[in-house]
DNA sequence: GGATAACGGATAGTATTGCTATCTACTCTG
DNA sequence: CAGAGTAGATAGCAATACTATCCGTTATCC
């Protein structure tokens, strides 16, 4: 498959797969001569998967890269822990160090932690986001967001215990990985639209057993 | 409160104040002369406002003002339904109309909400997002990611429950606006973070209790 | 075997986003 | 009344994500 057909077959234009060969996004072709490279179906996927970042999961062509290089971690990083790979495609804290609230915030997610008995570390990058989120919902006095933290993390238990159970079934050390990144990556959109969708429907329950409230 | 104050207090430089000014997220001070105006609590509050949807919900400065309208709906807007706001700021659709695979995703959505009983429209934009979630995922062949779909919807359906009941216990309509769209974008990295810190507890105690599974 | 279409690789250009800087005419402050 | 600050307008800039053009080379089709 010459570059033509890539371009067809995976929809993405012949200057921006040159754009994303340039950047190492995308492995270059076998070269069969000085300007003749022949691409196969793994550049296919590849390809699918980058626009699969970029589209769906919202990440920028410097997150597709840290996505993309966690996934193809060679076999000598690979015993590390899939936290280690997860922490890499992490959300980059968006807080200064020394914003006013975020100690605050941090403490507010030990808390928690604390209250539900999590055993995790406090150098995971989510701890962060975490706290950030929440000293922000505090520094605009919208509080009450925050009455039902403890709900929110349980329910969010319940979806790490699904991730956890699907992963438990691969085997295949590559796949692990591939599935753990995407399945954070595109998980977050799908989490985020079926809330909104669950919403509606509650909001049509209870608008039905108080029409009028 | 001028200008200076009003960036010294904020956070915000004086040239992006007058930026926010010109594009309208931050509704001009009160003039007071040809070139003096008076800026109030209110300024600082819209101006921390602007900044947490840009970097703690992620939202482009078209975003914010999307967000912003939506929560300043005049009163004539307003007798519409909550869900008719949170559809004002939802994510746009990322696939184009014709992509093979999302009419596959769209029936997917569709039999999920019927297995669940849920009461909704289809002309929710967020059933668009699920289902180009679930078409991108499908695409790249990493289906098992959606074996657990109807637990996904579960969890959020438990979050949805208390969002909702959050909102009923709000008497003020403005408030209530307010609240339903800051729980919409601000608890979305909220729950992403939670999700990622409780993923990290359930794989330590299944590493607990396998210890070399 | 000769026209021509496509190719890889390099370089340059472009549209958009989100500010940042400068300028001008004015006004408040010490 | 000096000079610092101001509103409002316009212009500039850095980063991102492509998009276009060019070059010499190579396949392809009659």
């Amino acid at each position: 498959m010459r570059i033509a057909e890539l371009s067809r077959v995976s929809g993405v234009t012949v200057p921006t797969i040159k754009y994303y060969l340039r950047d190492g996004l995308l492995p270059a072709g076998e070269l069969t001569s000085r300007n003749q490279a022949q691409y196969d179906e793994r550049h296919v996927r590849r390809l699918k998967l980058i626009r699969a970042l970029v589209d769906v999961a919202g990440l920028s062509i410097a997150g597709v890269r840290d996505a993309l290089t966690a996934i193809d971690a060679t076999e000598e990083h690979r015993h590390k822990l899939l936290g280690k790979v997860l922490n890499r495609i992490a959300i980059p804290p968006a807080l200064p160090d020394d914003d006013p609230g975020l100690a605050q915030g941090d403490s507010e997610v030990a808390q928690l932690v604390q209250r539900l008995g999590w055993d995790l570390e406090r150098d995971n990058p989510a701890w962060r986001n975490a706290a950030e989120a929440i000293a922000t919902i505090r520094s605009l006095g919208v509080d009450r967001l925050l009455d039902r933290l403890t709900g929110y993390a349980q329910a969010m238990h319940d979806v790490a215990e699904l991730d956890l159970a699907m992963l438990a079934e691969v085997q295949d050390r590559e796949q692990l990985i591939e599935l753990a990144v995407l399945g954070s990556l595109l998980g977050n959109p799908l989490l985020v639209a079926l809330r909104r969708l669950a919403e509606e429907d509650v909001s049509a329950r209870r608008m039905r057993s108080t029409p009028r409230a």
